[in-house]
DNA sequence: TGGCCGTGTCATCTC
DNA sequence: TGGAGATGACACGGC
């Protein structure tokens, strides 16, 4: 019961909107009980939940008719996902009959880039049963002209879709490409080429296969005198109720222009356009004409713009109010059936799903690109933060780092970044994340690539053998070699060094300022050491720990300064731009004065005072009034008072008292 | 030989 | 209150 309900429901969803196709309207709520009332929406025009236009209030008594009263937003919105589901429920969308569609639609415009005859035989006729987009029209096929071979090129590649597809017409090919309507010109011997000829295209329905018959256009099946009434009532309806749309929609027949005119120059992919927002929907009014009243939805997304058109031909408020479907040709010629109606709104609405799987798509990309970042390591993440080594020194200094708490994490890394400038402690610090063992190479090994300083510390190598007690864990690290404690033993030992020498200081200079202050105070009250060696092992920690400080100071001090140049640099172009900026606005502003002049001083010439004179500028202008009124005025010349009376009333006033 | 630059060191301040 | 860091100022050496 359940399937035989169900194809019952099929049949008259089918059977409705074939009759909606030709004009006739079937209200099928009341036979559906609800359940298929999504169907009616669809009919009845487009989503407000896709439009965001307060055209939904035009919509609820469209043709008479009370739609959705309540929630029309939310009702629309899941009625066009009920309907999804419902159309995937009756089999396989047709998309390649929704590309034809666009295709077709293309006819008209490439019809500028064809010969006379070809427009005489093919596409040339749609245009002629257009009434109301006209300039429009004319606008676009404007905008086409200077397109250049990369359209033709796209057509090319929307021809070879159309091949691919095996589902094509007369009308497509000779209208979707150029070259193939080149060919048409030499002869008909080109149709012999292609791929998916005429005659072997299977089509879905019997008016499909009319049209294939009938050589005349597809607009000519909905022409004029054929239009339904549905046709005439909206044709009455836009030109009454224009302008009481007027407020809503500010935008100007420009904007319309130009949408149009870059959605035809982007035409060919139907994803493209599908992802632009269904920009070729707009140019679609053009159908209008042809007198099919489906529900299309195309102008759901650009409803709000093409209402806007309202100015002369209308075309954009043909295609926003309603519905009037894009594809009007397409549904004369091949989407008539139950089946390709379904699928113009069909198609939107996958489309539409799979645009937003394609957004839920690069969600989903991103817990991957997350896991495959698992494996890098976070210290590498951190880097990309870091705008300096500081915390990556710091990290890697390791909890071996004797100098962990001790040296700060600026100064420290400072002296990584330095290349090991000629920082004990810094060297120090970075000698266990090299794998370096002792402190004692702490001044040979590293720092000695770009400086190295008479200042800098080093423990000679019978510090190492003389400090057996002490419990650092600097101490704990291999051994100098002996190349190692030749080399240190030859260079020029600093102050400090000779002085801890002189004074038998069983430690290194590095010991000494990297180790933490526990420890220090430790050492020094552990060793029994006399008042000389505490001062000087203070004064070696002082002066390391300040060596380090200062280097970090004027490390920071050249960052601030680049800072400061970089910002310099940056101020001055934003500068140079702005001037650029305020002199083109400049040169506008007194291009549009001048030709606001010239107008005025034009107007003004063509119009008589009441004596007949042609009013000069100099007597009157033209103002400008908030409503937009333009209202010539005469121009008020303030009274000149002389000095002579002013001076005059003075010496009367004087007088008076 | 004087200037520049890098570095170490001191004094001072702040935390 | 002492330690540590920051910083200006100065000295020194190398180029």
């Amino acid at each position: 019961m359940q399937n035989v309900k169900k194809y019952f429901t099929e049949g008259l969803i089918q059977f409705t909107i074939l009759l909606s196709l030709i004009g006739v309207r079937v209200d099928v709520d009341s036979y559906l009980s609800g359940y298929f009332s999504p169907l009616l929406e669809i009919n009845v025009g487009p989503s407000s939940a896709y439009i965001q236009t307060p055209f939904h209030n035009l919509r609820d008594t469209w043709d008479g008719y009370s739609v959705h009263p309540k929630c029309l937003e939310l009702d629309y919105f899941f009625a066009s996902r009920r309907l999804l589901d419902e159309v995937r429920a009756l089999g396989s969308p047709r998309f390649p009959t929704q590309l034809n569609a666009w295709l077709v639609h293309q006819v008209p415009d490439s019809s500028e880039f064809q010969e006379p005859s070809n427009n005489t035989s093919n596409g040339a006729d749609i245009n002629s049963g257009l009434t109301l987009e006209s300039a429009l029209d004319n606008a676009n096929h404007s905008d086409l002209l200077p397109e250049d071979e990369s359209c033709l090129d796209r057509r090319e590649e929307c021809h070879t879709e159309i091949q691919e597809q095996c589902v094509s017409g007369p009308y497509i090919v000779t209208g979707a490409c150029e070259d193939k309507t080149d060919g048409k010109d030499d002869g008909s011997d080109e149709e012999a080429e292609e791929p998916a000829p005429v005659t072997q295209l299977v089509l879905s329905s019997t008016l499909e296969e009319h049209l294939l018959d009938d050589p005349q256009p597809p607009s000519s099946l909905s022409g004029s005198e054929d239009a339904p009434p549905t046709t005439l009532d909206w044709s009455h309806f836009l030109s009454t109720d224009f302008d009481d749309l007027d407020p809503l929609v500010p935008q100007r027949l420009s904007d319309l222009d130009s949408d149009i005119s870059s959605a035809i120059s982007q035409n060919v992919s139907l994803r493209d356009a599908m992802v632009r927002g269904a920009g070729p929907y707009d140019v679609v009014p053009h159908r209008d004409e042809s007198g099919s009243v489906t529900q299309q939805r195309g102008p759901y997304f650009r409803l709000e713009s093409t209402n806007s058109s309202h100015s002369d031909s209308s075309p954009g408020v043909t295609a926003g109010l309603a519905t009037l479907p894009f594809s009007s040709v397409c549904n004369a010629t091949r989407n008539v059936t139950s089946d390709s109606a379904l699928g113009g709104c069909l198609d939107e609405a996958v489309f539409d799903q799979i645009n937003l799987l394609g957004l839920e798509g690069l969600d989903s990309i991103d817990p991957q690109l997350l896991g495959s970042l698992e494996g890098i390591d976070p210290r590498v993440l951190e880097d990309l933060d870091s705008d300096s080594g500081l915390s990556l020194e710091n990290s890697s200094r390791g909890p071996t780092s004797p100098g962990t708490s001790e040296v700060s994490s600026s100064s420290s890394s400072f002296c990584e970044d330095e290349g090991g400038a000629t920082g004990y402690s810094s060297e120090a610090d970075s000698l266990p994340s090299k794998g370096i063992a002792d402190y004692d190479t702490w001044s040979q090994v590293d720092l000695s690539d770009n400086v190295w300083h008479d200042h800098s510390y080093s423990s000679p190598p019978y510090f190492q053998s003389s400090a057996p007690t002490f419990s650092h864990k600097a101490i704990k690290e291999e051994p100098l070699s002996e190349e190692e404690y030749d080399r240190d033993d030859e260079r020029e030992l600093s102050r400090d060094e000779l002085r801890a020498r002189a004074m038998c200081i069983p430690f290194s200079a590095p010991q000494i300022v990297s180790m933490p202050v526990e420890e220090f105070l430790e050492l020094l009250e552990g060793q029994a050491l006399s008042s000389a060696q505490i001062t000087l092992l203070r004064d070696i920690r002082r002066r390391g720990k300040n060596k380090l400080a200062a280097q970090n100071c004027r490390k920071r001090k050249l960052d601030a300064i680049t800072g400061l140049q970089e910002e310099v640099e940056r101020l001055q172009a934003q500068r140079d731009t702005l001037l650029r900026e305020k002199q083109h606005t400049a040169k506008a502003l007194g291009a549009t004065g001048q030709r606001i002049e010239q107008l005025s001083r034009d107007v003004l010439a063509r119009l008589r005072d009441d004596l007949g004179q042609p009013l000069t500028p100099d007597r009157y202008t033209l103002q400008c009034g908030a409503s937009g009124r333009l209202v010539v005025q005469p121009i008020r010349r303030p009274v000149v008072t002389t000095t002579t009376s002013s001076k005059s009333d003075k010496r009367k006033k004087e007088k008076k008292p």
